[in-house]
DNA sequence: TGTACATCAGTGAACGCGCGTTCACTGATGTAC
DNA sequence: TGTACATCAGTGAACGCGCGTTCACTGATGTAC
Protein backbone atom coordinates (compact mmCIF):
# COMPACT_ATOMS: atom_id res chain seq x y z
CA UNK A 1 0.00 0.00 0.00
CA UNK A 2 1.85 3.07 -1.24
CA UNK A 3 0.72 6.53 -0.24
CA UNK A 4 1.17 10.03 -1.57
CA UNK A 5 3.10 12.78 0.19
CA UNK A 6 -0.18 14.47 1.01
CA UNK A 7 -1.47 11.32 2.65
CA UNK A 8 1.75 11.01 4.62
CA UNK A 9 1.30 14.52 6.01
CA UNK A 10 -2.27 13.66 6.97
CA UNK A 11 -1.09 10.50 8.72
CA UNK A 12 1.54 12.42 10.63
CA UNK A 13 -1.02 14.94 11.79
CA UNK A 14 -3.38 12.14 12.83
CA UNK A 15 -0.59 10.54 14.88
CA UNK A 16 0.35 13.80 16.62
CA UNK A 17 -3.30 14.60 17.34
CA UNK A 18 -4.04 11.14 18.70
CA UNK A 19 -0.91 11.22 20.85
CA UNK A 20 -1.77 14.67 22.21
CA UNK A 21 -5.19 13.53 23.30
CA UNK A 22 -4.25 10.07 24.58
CA UNK A 23 -1.19 11.24 26.51
CA UNK A 24 -3.28 13.86 28.31
CA UNK A 25 -6.03 11.33 29.03
CA UNK A 26 -3.95 8.39 30.20
CA UNK A 27 -0.42 9.68 30.72
CA UNK A 28 2.64 9.14 28.56
CA UNK A 29 3.51 5.80 30.14
CA UNK A 30 -0.15 4.81 30.08
CA UNK A 31 -0.34 4.83 26.29
CA UNK A 32 1.69 2.62 23.96
CA UNK A 33 2.92 3.61 20.53
CA UNK A 34 0.67 0.88 19.13
CA UNK A 35 -2.37 2.47 20.79
CA UNK A 36 -1.52 5.88 19.40
CA UNK A 37 -1.09 4.43 15.91
CA UNK A 38 -4.34 2.53 16.26
CA UNK A 39 -6.18 5.70 17.29
CA UNK A 40 -4.69 7.39 14.22
CA UNK A 41 -6.10 4.61 12.04
CA UNK A 42 -2.74 2.98 11.29
CA UNK A 43 -0.75 -0.05 12.41
CA UNK A 44 2.20 0.36 14.73
CA UNK A 45 4.78 -0.83 12.19
CA UNK A 46 4.52 2.41 10.26
CA UNK A 47 5.53 4.51 13.23
CA UNK A 48 9.27 4.90 12.37
CA UNK A 49 8.35 6.41 8.99
CA UNK A 50 7.18 9.46 10.95
CA UNK A 51 9.16 9.58 14.23
CA UNK A 52 12.51 8.25 15.36
CA UNK A 53 11.14 7.37 18.81
CA UNK A 54 8.19 7.72 21.17
CA UNK A 55 10.16 10.48 22.84
CA UNK A 56 10.28 12.50 19.62
CA UNK A 57 6.53 12.07 19.15
CA UNK A 58 6.00 13.24 22.72
CA UNK A 59 7.93 16.46 22.08
CA UNK A 60 5.83 17.27 19.04
CA UNK A 61 2.55 16.21 20.64
CA UNK A 62 3.17 18.41 23.68
CA UNK A 63 4.07 21.46 21.60
CA UNK A 64 0.96 20.96 19.50
CA UNK A 65 -1.25 20.34 22.52
CA UNK A 66 -0.07 23.45 24.35
CA UNK A 67 -0.52 25.56 21.23
CA UNK A 68 -4.03 24.37 20.40
CA UNK A 69 -5.54 24.19 23.88
CA UNK A 70 -5.56 26.58 26.79
CA UNK A 71 -1.78 26.74 26.79
CA UNK A 72 -1.76 30.39 25.98
CA UNK A 73 -3.34 32.73 28.50
CA UNK A 74 -4.08 36.27 27.24
CA UNK A 75 -2.26 38.73 29.52
CA UNK A 76 -5.20 41.13 29.52
CA UNK A 77 -7.80 38.44 30.07
CA UNK A 78 -6.54 36.08 32.75
CA UNK A 79 -9.85 36.15 34.60
CA UNK A 80 -11.89 35.44 31.49
CA UNK A 81 -9.55 32.56 30.76
CA UNK A 82 -9.89 31.25 34.32
CA UNK A 83 -13.68 31.20 33.96
CA UNK A 84 -13.39 28.62 31.19
CA UNK A 85 -10.51 26.78 32.82
CA UNK A 86 -11.90 26.20 36.31
CA UNK A 87 -14.89 24.16 35.16
CA UNK A 88 -16.26 20.66 35.55
CA UNK A 89 -16.15 20.45 31.76
CA UNK A 90 -12.38 20.91 31.82
CA UNK A 91 -11.92 18.60 34.80
CA UNK A 92 -13.77 15.78 33.05
CA UNK A 93 -12.00 16.21 29.72
CA UNK A 94 -8.25 16.19 30.27
CA UNK A 95 -7.74 14.93 26.72
CA UNK A 96 -8.58 18.36 25.31
CA UNK A 97 -7.38 20.39 28.27
CA UNK A 98 -4.37 22.01 29.83
CA UNK A 99 -1.16 20.05 29.38
CA UNK A 100 0.35 21.31 32.62
CA UNK A 101 -2.60 20.04 34.65
CA UNK A 102 -2.75 16.64 32.95
CA UNK A 103 0.95 15.92 32.49
CA UNK A 104 2.70 18.50 34.65
CA UNK A 105 4.33 16.25 37.20
CA UNK A 106 5.30 13.65 34.58
CA UNK A 107 7.01 16.06 32.20
CA UNK A 108 9.02 17.67 35.00
CA UNK A 109 10.95 14.37 34.98
CA UNK A 110 11.10 14.02 31.19
CA UNK A 111 14.37 14.18 29.20
CA UNK A 112 15.95 17.60 28.72
CA UNK A 113 14.63 18.06 25.21
CA UNK A 114 11.04 17.48 26.24
CA UNK A 115 11.34 19.78 29.22
CA UNK A 116 12.92 22.40 26.98
CA UNK A 117 9.94 22.45 24.64
CA UNK A 118 7.59 23.14 27.54
CA UNK A 119 9.97 25.44 29.36
CA UNK A 120 10.05 27.71 26.33
CA UNK A 121 6.26 27.82 26.25
CA UNK A 122 6.18 28.72 29.94
CA UNK A 123 8.82 31.40 29.32
CA UNK A 124 6.76 32.90 26.50
CA UNK A 125 3.68 32.94 28.72
CA UNK A 126 5.53 34.59 31.60
CA UNK A 127 7.04 37.14 29.21
CA UNK A 128 3.59 38.02 27.93
CA UNK A 129 2.39 38.52 31.49
CA UNK A 130 5.46 40.62 32.28
CA UNK A 131 4.62 43.14 29.58
CA UNK A 132 1.74 44.34 31.74
CA UNK A 133 3.91 45.56 34.62
CA UNK A 134 5.39 43.93 37.69
CA UNK A 135 2.42 43.76 40.03
CA UNK A 136 -0.08 42.74 37.35
CA UNK A 137 2.44 40.17 36.19
CA UNK A 138 2.69 38.54 39.62
CA UNK A 139 -1.10 38.48 39.73
CA UNK A 140 -1.29 36.76 36.37
CA UNK A 141 1.44 34.20 37.11
CA UNK A 142 -0.05 33.43 40.50
CA UNK A 143 -3.52 33.03 39.03
CA UNK A 144 -2.18 30.75 36.32
CA UNK A 145 -0.43 28.60 38.93
CA UNK A 146 -3.62 28.49 41.02
CA UNK A 147 -5.63 27.29 38.02
CA UNK A 148 -3.19 24.46 37.34
CA UNK A 149 -2.93 23.39 40.98
CA UNK A 150 -6.70 23.55 41.46
CA UNK A 151 -7.27 21.38 38.40
CA UNK A 152 -4.75 18.81 39.65
CA UNK A 153 -6.49 18.65 43.05
CA UNK A 154 -9.97 18.60 41.50
CA UNK A 155 -9.00 15.64 39.33
CA UNK A 156 -7.58 13.65 42.23
CA UNK A 157 -10.75 14.27 44.25
CA UNK A 158 -13.09 11.31 43.87
CA UNK A 159 -16.22 13.20 44.77
CA UNK A 160 -17.77 15.84 42.54
CA UNK A 161 -18.64 17.93 45.60
CA UNK A 162 -15.03 18.20 46.73
CA UNK A 163 -13.83 18.93 43.20
CA UNK A 164 -16.43 21.66 42.77
CA UNK A 165 -15.54 23.14 46.15
CA UNK A 166 -11.91 23.45 45.09
CA UNK A 167 -12.74 24.94 41.69
CA UNK A 168 -15.25 27.37 43.20
CA UNK A 169 -12.83 28.54 45.90
CA UNK A 170 -10.11 29.05 43.30
CA UNK A 171 -12.47 30.96 41.01
CA UNK A 172 -13.19 33.28 43.92
CA UNK A 173 -9.49 33.50 44.79
CA UNK A 174 -8.44 34.59 41.30
CA UNK A 175 -11.35 37.03 41.16
CA UNK A 176 -13.75 35.37 38.76
CA UNK B 1 17.84 -16.04 56.95
CA UNK B 2 14.98 -15.85 59.42
CA UNK B 3 14.02 -12.56 60.94
CA UNK B 4 12.15 -11.42 64.02
CA UNK B 5 8.81 -9.64 63.96
CA UNK B 6 10.57 -6.47 65.02
CA UNK B 7 12.95 -6.72 62.10
CA UNK B 8 10.01 -7.32 59.77
CA UNK B 9 8.35 -4.12 60.94
CA UNK B 10 11.61 -2.25 60.35
CA UNK B 11 11.89 -3.70 56.85
CA UNK B 12 8.33 -2.70 56.05
CA UNK B 13 8.98 0.84 57.22
CA UNK B 14 12.18 0.97 55.15
CA UNK B 15 10.27 -0.16 52.05
CA UNK B 16 7.49 2.41 52.53
CA UNK B 17 10.01 5.19 53.17
CA UNK B 18 12.14 4.28 50.15
CA UNK B 19 9.05 4.07 47.96
CA UNK B 20 7.77 7.43 49.18
CA UNK B 21 11.01 9.12 48.29
CA UNK B 22 11.73 7.32 45.02
CA UNK B 23 8.19 7.68 43.67
CA UNK B 24 8.29 11.42 44.29
CA UNK B 25 11.73 11.71 42.71
CA UNK B 26 11.23 9.59 39.63
CA UNK B 27 7.51 8.93 39.34
CA UNK B 28 5.63 5.72 40.08
CA UNK B 29 6.28 4.22 36.65
CA UNK B 30 9.87 5.42 36.80
CA UNK B 31 10.75 3.21 39.74
CA UNK B 32 10.60 -0.59 39.79
CA UNK B 33 9.72 -2.71 42.79
CA UNK B 34 13.26 -4.10 42.64
CA UNK B 35 14.70 -0.58 42.91
CA UNK B 36 12.53 0.22 45.91
CA UNK B 37 13.57 -3.01 47.62
CA UNK B 38 17.22 -2.32 46.81
CA UNK B 39 16.95 1.17 48.31
CA UNK B 40 15.43 -0.42 51.40
CA UNK B 41 18.43 -2.75 51.64
CA UNK B 42 16.58 -5.90 50.56
CA UNK B 43 16.21 -8.05 47.48
CA UNK B 44 13.08 -7.89 45.37
CA UNK B 45 11.98 -11.46 46.10
CA UNK B 46 10.93 -10.53 49.61
CA UNK B 47 8.46 -7.94 48.41
CA UNK B 48 5.30 -10.11 48.60
CA UNK B 49 5.96 -10.79 52.32
CA UNK B 50 5.02 -7.15 52.90
CA UNK B 51 2.66 -6.07 50.09
CA UNK B 52 0.31 -7.89 47.75
CA UNK B 53 1.24 -5.62 44.85
CA UNK B 54 3.08 -2.46 43.81
CA UNK B 55 -0.30 -0.77 43.84
CA UNK B 56 -0.79 -1.56 47.52
CA UNK B 57 2.66 -0.22 48.35
CA UNK B 58 1.84 2.94 46.43
CA UNK B 59 -1.28 3.54 48.52
CA UNK B 60 0.66 3.23 51.74
CA UNK B 61 3.67 5.22 50.51
CA UNK B 62 1.42 8.10 49.41
CA UNK B 63 -0.46 8.24 52.69
CA UNK B 64 2.80 8.20 54.59
CA UNK B 65 4.41 10.81 52.33
CA UNK B 66 1.50 13.23 52.61
CA UNK B 67 1.40 12.81 56.37
CA UNK B 68 5.12 13.35 56.96
CA UNK B 69 5.82 16.15 54.47
CA UNK B 70 4.05 19.38 53.71
CA UNK B 71 0.80 17.57 53.07
CA UNK B 72 -0.91 19.29 55.90
CA UNK B 73 -1.23 23.07 55.71
CA UNK B 74 -2.16 24.83 58.98
CA UNK B 75 -5.35 26.80 58.38
CA UNK B 76 -4.12 29.74 60.40
CA UNK B 77 -0.65 29.75 58.84
CA UNK B 78 -1.04 29.33 55.10
CA UNK B 79 1.37 32.17 54.36
CA UNK B 80 4.05 30.86 56.70
CA UNK B 81 3.65 27.46 55.04
CA UNK B 82 3.92 29.03 51.59
CA UNK B 83 7.20 30.68 52.55
CA UNK B 84 8.79 27.28 53.03
CA UNK B 85 6.98 25.70 50.10
CA UNK B 86 7.78 28.18 47.34
CA UNK B 87 11.54 27.75 47.56
CA UNK B 88 14.40 26.53 45.38
CA UNK B 89 15.13 24.03 48.13
CA UNK B 90 11.71 22.45 47.64
CA UNK B 91 11.92 22.62 43.86
CA UNK B 92 15.24 20.77 43.84
CA UNK B 93 14.18 18.10 46.33
CA UNK B 94 10.92 16.54 45.17
CA UNK B 95 11.79 13.35 47.04
CA UNK B 96 11.05 15.02 50.35
CA UNK B 97 8.45 17.44 49.10
CA UNK B 98 4.79 17.88 48.32
CA UNK B 99 3.17 14.77 46.85
CA UNK B 100 0.64 16.76 44.84
CA UNK B 101 3.37 18.72 43.08
CA UNK B 102 5.55 15.68 42.34
CA UNK B 103 2.88 13.09 41.54
CA UNK B 104 -0.31 15.10 41.11
CA UNK B 105 -1.03 14.45 37.47
CA UNK B 106 -0.04 10.78 37.72
CA UNK B 107 -2.24 9.94 40.67
CA UNK B 108 -5.28 11.61 39.12
CA UNK B 109 -5.23 8.62 36.76
CA UNK B 110 -4.47 6.02 39.42
CA UNK B 111 -6.93 3.25 40.42
CA UNK B 112 -9.90 4.25 42.57
CA UNK B 113 -8.34 3.04 45.81
CA UNK B 114 -5.22 5.15 45.35
CA UNK B 115 -7.21 8.21 44.42
CA UNK B 116 -9.43 7.63 47.43
CA UNK B 117 -6.50 7.74 49.83
CA UNK B 118 -5.41 11.12 48.48
CA UNK B 119 -8.92 12.43 48.04
CA UNK B 120 -9.56 11.94 51.73
CA UNK B 121 -6.42 13.86 52.60
CA UNK B 122 -7.51 16.70 50.32
CA UNK B 123 -10.95 16.63 51.92
CA UNK B 124 -9.46 16.86 55.40
CA UNK B 125 -7.30 19.79 54.33
CA UNK B 126 -10.23 21.62 52.76
CA UNK B 127 -12.33 20.96 55.85
CA UNK B 128 -9.64 22.46 58.05
CA UNK B 129 -9.56 25.55 55.84
CA UNK B 130 -13.36 25.76 55.93
CA UNK B 131 -13.42 26.07 59.72
CA UNK B 132 -12.00 29.58 59.33
CA UNK B 133 -14.99 30.99 57.45
CA UNK B 134 -16.00 31.13 53.81
CA UNK B 135 -13.85 33.94 52.48
CA UNK B 136 -10.72 32.93 54.40
CA UNK B 137 -11.31 29.38 53.24
CA UNK B 138 -11.35 30.37 49.56
CA UNK B 139 -8.15 32.31 50.17
CA UNK B 140 -6.47 29.30 51.72
CA UNK B 141 -7.62 26.82 49.07
CA UNK B 142 -6.64 29.19 46.28
CA UNK B 143 -3.23 29.79 47.83
CA UNK B 144 -2.68 26.06 48.26
CA UNK B 145 -3.58 25.47 44.60
CA UNK B 146 -1.23 28.27 43.54
CA UNK B 147 1.64 26.73 45.50
CA UNK B 148 1.13 23.36 43.82
CA UNK B 149 0.76 24.80 40.31
CA UNK B 150 3.75 27.08 40.77
CA UNK B 151 5.93 24.18 41.90
CA UNK B 152 4.86 22.11 38.89
CA UNK B 153 5.75 24.96 36.52
CA UNK B 154 9.01 25.75 38.34
CA UNK B 155 10.09 22.12 38.02
CA UNK B 156 9.34 21.97 34.31
CA UNK B 157 11.31 25.17 33.74
CA UNK B 158 14.84 24.30 32.66
CA UNK B 159 16.36 27.61 33.73
CA UNK B 160 16.76 28.63 37.36
CA UNK B 161 15.84 32.21 36.46
CA UNK B 162 12.45 31.25 35.06
CA UNK B 163 11.76 28.94 37.99
CA UNK B 164 12.65 31.64 40.48
CA UNK B 165 10.50 34.17 38.62
CA UNK B 166 7.50 31.87 38.93
CA UNK B 167 8.10 31.13 42.59
CA UNK B 168 8.68 34.79 43.41
CA UNK B 169 5.56 35.94 41.59
CA UNK B 170 3.51 33.30 43.38
CA UNK B 171 4.98 34.26 46.75
CA UNK B 172 3.84 37.80 46.07
CA UNK B 173 0.46 36.58 44.83
CA UNK B 174 -0.30 34.61 47.97
CA UNK B 175 0.91 37.48 50.13
CA UNK B 176 4.25 36.20 51.42
C1' DT C 1 16.77 -24.93 81.20
C1' DG C 2 17.13 -27.88 76.88
C1' DT C 3 15.50 -29.91 72.70
C1' DA C 4 12.59 -30.64 68.60
C1' DC C 5 10.07 -28.48 65.30
C1' DA C 6 6.92 -25.29 62.75
C1' DT C 7 6.99 -20.64 60.93
C1' DC C 8 8.11 -17.33 57.75
C1' DA C 9 11.34 -13.07 56.29
C1' DG C 10 14.37 -12.89 52.96
C1' DT C 11 17.11 -14.86 48.74
C1' DG C 12 17.84 -15.50 43.95
C1' DA C 13 16.23 -17.72 39.81
C1' DA C 14 12.48 -17.96 36.82
C1' DC C 15 7.76 -16.81 34.82
C1' DG C 16 4.74 -14.52 31.39
C1' DC C 17 3.68 -10.15 29.45
C1' DG C 18 3.63 -5.71 27.21
C1' DC C 19 6.57 -2.49 25.65
C1' DG C 20 9.51 0.25 22.04
C1' DT C 21 11.71 -0.85 18.17
C1' DT C 22 13.22 -3.44 13.89
C1' DC C 23 12.59 -5.60 9.53
C1' DA C 24 11.25 -8.17 5.23
C1' DC C 25 7.71 -7.41 2.42
C1' DT C 26 3.59 -5.05 -0.42
C1' DG C 27 1.96 -2.20 -3.72
C1' DA C 28 0.49 2.58 -4.98
C1' DT C 29 3.02 6.82 -6.17
C1' DG C 30 5.29 9.48 -9.20
C1' DT C 31 9.47 10.19 -12.00
C1' DA C 32 12.43 9.18 -16.23
C1' DC C 33 12.38 8.35 -20.88
C1' DT D 1 0.56 9.66 -23.95
C1' DG D 2 2.65 5.11 -22.46
C1' DT D 3 5.89 2.20 -20.21
C1' DA D 4 9.52 0.78 -16.98
C1' DC D 5 11.22 1.40 -12.64
C1' DA D 6 12.79 3.41 -8.14
C1' DT D 7 10.75 5.10 -3.91
C1' DC D 8 8.74 4.59 0.36
C1' DA D 9 4.18 4.72 3.46
C1' DG D 10 2.18 1.27 5.58
C1' DT D 11 1.67 -3.89 7.11
C1' DG D 12 2.30 -7.59 10.27
C1' DA D 13 5.56 -10.64 12.37
C1' DA D 14 9.43 -10.72 15.25
C1' DC D 15 13.21 -8.87 18.38
C1' DG D 16 15.26 -8.05 23.02
C1' DC D 17 14.29 -6.03 27.37
C1' DG D 18 12.55 -4.68 31.82
C1' DC D 19 8.75 -5.14 34.40
C1' DG D 20 5.59 -7.15 38.30
C1' DT D 21 5.02 -11.30 40.19
C1' DT D 22 5.86 -16.25 41.60
C1' DC D 23 8.33 -19.93 43.73
C1' DA D 24 11.57 -23.42 45.71
C1' DC D 25 14.70 -22.87 49.03
C1' DT D 26 17.49 -21.09 53.46
C1' DG D 27 18.04 -20.56 58.08
C1' DA D 28 17.08 -17.68 62.22
C1' DT D 29 13.05 -17.10 65.21
C1' DG D 30 10.33 -18.45 68.72
C1' DT D 31 6.96 -21.82 70.46
C1' DA D 32 5.72 -26.52 72.49
C1' DC D 33 7.02 -29.84 75.55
Amino acid sequence: MGTSQQQKAQSRKAIVDAAGHLFRERGVDGVSVAQVMDAAGLTHGGFPRHFASKQELLNEALAEAVATSGGRVPADGVQAFARGYLTKQHRDNPGNGCVFASLGSEVSRAPAETRHVLSEMIQRQVDEFSSTGKEQSAQAIGSWAAMIGAMVLARIADSDELAEEILEATREFVGV
